[in-house]
DNA sequence: ATCAAGCTAGACGCTAACGTATAGATACAA
DNA sequence: TTGTATCTATACGTTAGCGTCTAGCTTGAT
């Protein structure tokens, strides 16, 4: 009864995992059933065991990023508790020591060419706005001002570690709270 | 005697405008010659006339962005004439104006996997880094400070326009004045 | 011990794209 | 008008990747 069957063969989850990896490495082109399937070394032919083809691996790749990266980090009961200036230091920590932001580049690429994802990249857009826009709204910042600032916060936060491949980790971690400042001085 | 010869056929320069306007659909992908040869209405073989390969295309786009978009924008005599809060506010108008980020995503993506590509991305990213840096030294800001700033202007201006696709062209320009104000103010 | 569920190997056919080769076409120059 | 430089059409060979098919293998359940 119980549906855990845990065979060792390999499972979805290993399959995804592997789209993630190959995902992060820069774009969509880059996952390919073969590809996958070598670097699970195994044949490609287990892929559409789990998959009905390449498309659904991907549409559900995109489905995890828009679950994981918007909704988890915006919905965070934790976080709203704290003091805006603090909650946004927290976000944008959390953002760079989990690298929630490393699907960026492909999924906002795969977005100039399919329907589904760019709907997805604008509701993330919209949600990650309007989770910038309280914080500023509740420290006084309202209107086209606020807009902007959210703005540039959201790019910094989504671009920065593709953009400063060169930056250490270590140096772009230490700049967080001086851009947090600048952002929500009025 | 004379070299400029114009003959009909397609030349050069029509396969590497092509080349740029694939490009600016987002991905380096997206640049086939025999797509391009479609486009232009004719058969790939022409292609080879002009490039021994596809790859040689690619250096070329790679060197006229290198050229256009970093150095004719950063070396710009008139601009270091003017006060340094008025200059970043036009080198953001003019950004903006003549799309010149429309390559970036392309540009930067493919960096992720091709060295020549990284290395002028990393170039890039120290010309322009240098010209925000010398704006913002005018105004007495120095430092960790203005590195942030430097690059938080940078993030911006690469990537508003193509995180932001929902937002009009005309809303987009109207917020380059509040947004110069915020990075310029210690 | 046997059976079904879950998964895999390996071979196959198809398409898109790369690049090559050859035989032209066109236009200006002598 | 004849030649040469500059292109082009068409056909071909090759590779990478998608997706399919069939005959299995493994493992827990009965």
């Amino acid at each position: 009864m119980m549906k855990k069957s845990v065979r060792r063969g390999v499972s979805k989850g290993q399959w995804l995992e592997a789209g993630l990896e190959f995902l992060a490495r820069g774009s969509v082109s880059a996952i390919s059933v073969e590809g996958l399937a070598k670097h699970l070394k195994i044949a490609k032919s287990g892929f559409y065991w789990h998959f009905k083809n390449r498309d659904e691996l991907l549409r559900d790749l995109l489905a995890y990023w828009s679950h994981e990266i918007t909704e988890v980090v915006t919905v965070n009961k934790e976080f709203l508790a704290m003091e805006p200036r603090i909650r946004l230091q927290k976000t944008a920590e959390m953002l760079h020591d989990f690298r929630l932001t490393q699907y960026e580049m492909a999924i906002r690429q795969w977005a100039l060419v399919d329907k589904e994802a760019a709907k997805i990249v604008r509701k993330a857009n919209r949600m990650r706005m309007n989770y910038l826009l309280l914080a500023l709204s509740e420290l006084g910042i309202e209107g086209e001002e606020a807009e902007m600032r959210a703005m540039t916060f959201l790019c910094y936060m989504t671009w920065e570690p593709h953009t400063f491949q060169e930056v250490t980790r270590k140096k772009r971690r230490s700049m967080i709270a001086a851009r947090v400042r600048m952002l929500t001085t009025v």
